[in-house]
DNA sequence: AAATATTCCCAAAGCGCTTTGAGGAGGAGA
DNA sequence: TCTCCTCCTCAAAGCGCTTTGGGAATATTT
């Protein structure tokens, strides 16, 4: 109910005129320190912040940054997605930018970047699980919207800024380590593959295989969104077979913890009888990876890099582009640690008890 | 780099006024059909679209609704609030309003709430997560911001709009199921007793361990946040002290995956050795409630309510109430289901192999 | 034919801010 | 005393839209 003042109420009060108080408000140095204190201390008083659409519209800045998030089908918001926003959105709370979110049909999503650009809605976008060769760049690059992509479209980008995991280079060092332990038939329960990380995923993962003689079974092989009960599904289905692995490569803890639940079930213990490892983006609400039974040491073992980190530092790449749009452009690939839990360990000598062919 | 098209350059390409160009649009009745149309193919072709800041300005709507993410401590955007956002997005999109989210620590959203009033930057917001007694009513109501509470903060809330699940309800049939089910020593997982909803669980719980003359032992009680450890950790605690409970009531999916995690590592299976009732969200990335080994039958027996759909009634109600500001407010109270599942069994004749007393 | 409605369109006045281009006051130097 | 700076302040012009209050045609009624 509380009248909202505006700037000419507030500069009438102070017998000031609009443009010096707007201008001891926004720091300009031709102000009277003692003016400027007055101001200050009025503005206070009476509750006055200056409009938000009248600022950008002066400005021709929307101070705002937008973030598309894909309605797939039926589905979902995922985890993966609301942990990197709650990183971008602390960086951009501090800067006084804005969050924006759409949540549109994955069709629909060109047409809000042309909305955004020609509403002057943001200042700069957020490009979200890239696919090879992705439209949307070419697509922003057009409608000169800034933006960075958390993730990458293809080996060559050098002409848009990104930040990205080596996913690579993290599932070739897993499936090594499960070499070395001995394993022969690893699993990969992987994302979807027209993601362009989930293909680098399988890359790594393909790599090693052809590099140490591993099995390469196609049936071992998943693509699917990571939610629970992929891992749960496929994990009964790979355990239910003749020819079982002995260790599993899982692209989330989502999935992985399907994986558990169906192992449980069949009384397959973690560790002990199959190995796992997954890829933890350290989803802030399920740290199974990194709470185990003793204090310490993990329960999955996995590979790890925070989402929640990389929103916050696409956020400041964005705004650093935002204030310099000439400043080039920057890339940064991190490397995720690989952290050792207690789901992983050298191959039974025995195996499972199930009828499997025994083979070296 | 496409020039950004305005009304002015518009309505020159047409020979028109801005006035009929902007009538035209805003389909106005006093704009001939034929104008109209014409004016609606050129704005097609130039990709004309009027200017968010401006329109605001002019309008003095912002055509956009706040959220305010809690930020608490090293914590969490969790998986409860993104699948309610996504839900609550989906309907802003489709009227046109913008879904805009500020990512700050719980002491500074009073702050958040006066700076969207005072700098006009939202039409209204949501209140997530309500306190009993929370102070963000009164101070909403001060600052004349519309505003609906997903949950209630009292019993006499008859002064705002709320949408809310029938908590009480829905704990006091699933402790009741159990209860029939012969269990005499039931556990509650509950989520944080400071939000409303969780002590409203907990009075269910309760009134029937009165009614029904069951074991109250405060040790079986407990309140927390509602991640996937926090179930590990405390099942861990129950089932290692000399009398465990024989079923288990929790506030949430997650907390339920992290006890069904501890009890595969005891070697004790839910359903067949102890009941488990969940409270599913309905959390749109783990369906484990609705998933289960058999087709069509659950692996979690659940009370079950999308919280989705909450989300998108409750921006529905939002957006009626600033479209009609006295149009009195509106609550809703929604009844879970209650679906059975395979974590549900009568309590077994033998107790489980531990050093429990007997006990009729 | 004149008077009244109706239809379609327009010029101009905001909305609340930032920014440009000056201008008045006061002190320093000639 | 007059001029020239520096320091501080201001009036006014946008930013791009909506909306008010007509006004010029055209159609309808008297």
């Amino acid at each position: 109910m509380r009248e909202t003042v505006n700037l000419r109420r507030l500069s009438e009060v102070l017998g000031l005129s609009q443009t010096t108080v707007s201008r001891a408000l926004n720091g300009f140095p031709e102000v009277n320190e003692r003016t400027r204190a007055r101001v200050v201390e009025a503005a206070r008083r009476l509750n006055y912040r200056p409009s938000a659409s009248a600022a950008s519209l002066a400005t021709g800045k929307a101070c705002a940054i937008g973030h598309v998030v894909p309605l797939a089908e039926h589905m979902m918001i995922n985890p993966h997605f609301s942990d990197f926003l709650a990183g971008a959105g602390e960086v951009y709370a501090q800067f006084g930018y804005e969050m924006l979110l759409r949540v549109v049909a994955q069709a629909e999503e060109a047409d809000v970047y042309r909305d955004f650009a020609s509403r002057s809605r943001v200042d700069g976008v957020v490009v979200h699980g890239p696919l090879t060769n992705d439209p949307r760049i070419p697509l922003l690059k057009s409608l000169g919207l800034p933006f960075v992509v958390h993730g990458r479209c293809d080996d060559g980008a050098g002409d848009y800024s990104w930040l990205d995991v080596n996913n690579r280079r993290a599932f070739c060092r897993a499936t090594g380590f499960l070499a070395d332990l001995g394993h022969r038939r690893i699993a990969l329960i992987n994302g979807l593959e027209a993601m362009n990380f989930a293909s680098r995923r399988r890359q790594g993962y393909e790599s090693v295989l052809v590099e140490r003689g591993l099995d390469q079974d196609p049936s071992l092989i998943f693509s699917e969104d990571m939610v629970e009960p992929y891992g749960y599904r496929v994990a009964r289905q790979m355990f239910s077979s003749p020819r079982p692995p002995t260790a599993i490569l899982v692209s989330s803890v989502l999935p992985a913890m399907g994986v558990v639940r169906a192992l449980a079930e069949f009384g397959i213990r973690p560790g002990a009888d199959v190995s796992i490892i997954a890829f933890d983006d350290c989803l802030s609400f399920l740290q199974m990876a990194s709470e185990g039974k003793a204090r310490d040491v993990p329960f999955l073992t996995a590979m790890r890099s925070s989402i929640r980190e990389a929103g916050r530092r696409v956020a400041e790449m964005l705004l650093e582009q935002i204030a310099a749009p000439d400043g080039g452009r920057r890339h940064e690939l991190w490397e995720a640690e690989l952290v050792i839990g207690e789901t992983t360990a050298p191959r039974p000598v025995e195996q499972t008890p199930l009828p499997a062919a025994a083979k070296s």
